[in-house]
DNA sequence: GTAGGATCTCTTGTATACAAAAGATTTGAG
DNA sequence: CTCAAATCTTTTGTATACAAGAGATCCTAC
């Protein structure tokens, strides 16, 4: 994709890259822990916040509630997580950590995509600042409209 | 997520915003033209390159052959690309727009995060360059590495 | 000319992802 | 108290995504 000449197509060509450096990411976790990035990202916040319902934790992860349930499956079948129905309101389903989803948790790289923390990592403390600040903005936006395809046809 | 002691983990949970972001653009995208923004993205990569074999458009969008495979099914089955078997060799597949594919791929709206552009366009001149700047640095890092999860347990 | 490797596309298997809707349960209005 | 609305999880359907490998075809040595 060209992208020498304009720099908003350049900037949503480096967020493509960066959002597969995070996929692949994902594959090489499954393939050495056997638990992929989203699996890891669940168990990490159930290591921070403990045991919590469902749509508590897809809301923490980002991640619609029906997607986690695959998710959950998964970890469960792993014997990393279990399921336990909430006595005062049934509907709910904690999920809380075994002790080998503990330890798996504690002792795994963070749910994220560690090749950009490594690049990261690299970058001058004023440089890091730089791209902090322009995240920030770029999330703020995104917050503050709501999707609108159909009024953007004349925008490039 | 609780990223506001830790620029790394912040920079992380910011980039995953923006990758949330790209897939519910792809989703209105969707609803309203009957396409996603990957089957966009090869209709607009033909628009931009004329016919071309299927590898070279995934290469350009960065996804694999694969995964391609699919997406071109689709935009086959609206009638919007067609695949020519090239006579010179016989294994490559020539993908071309259909006249209704090139009148789509004119009036839709770049393959994009659109939310991220209305973002960004919102912002000044100088702002703009800095996150191009820093997602540039960002990019060139994951060029330049490999993936390794193995000797990352200790980065956080 | 032919055997072995390289290349291109497609298939199969697994894991996200979301929307829409279903099922179970709780809450709230009257 | 009861019935409708709201809430939480799961199911179903569709679309990415990649890895691994199959199948077809081409190319190169020999």
């Amino acid at each position: 994709m060209d992208t020498s000449h304009d720099p908003m197509r350049e900037i949503v060509y480096l967020i493509r890259k960066l959002m597969r450096a995070g996929e692949l990411y994902s594959k090489e976790l499954d393939k050495k822990y056997k638990v992929s990035a989203p699996q890891l990202a669940a168990l990490n916040v159930l290591l921070q916040g403990g045991a919590m319902p469902l749509s508590q934790i897809a809301r923490q992860i980002m991640v619609d509630s029906s997607t986690l349930t695959g998710v959950i499956d998964r970890l469960e079948q792993k014997g990393l997580v279990s399921r336990l129905r909430n006595d005062a309101d049934r509907r709910i389903i904690r999920i809380e950590l075994t002790p080998a989803g503990q330890t798996l948790a504690e002792k795994a790289p963070p749910p994220v995509q560690m090749k950009i923390v490594k690049g990261i990592r690299k970058l001058e403390e004023a440089e890091r600042w730089k791209i902090i600040e322009g995240l920030r903005k770029l999330a703020e936006m995104i917050d503050a409209q709501d999707l609108d395809v159909e009024t953007e046809l004349e925008v490039f």
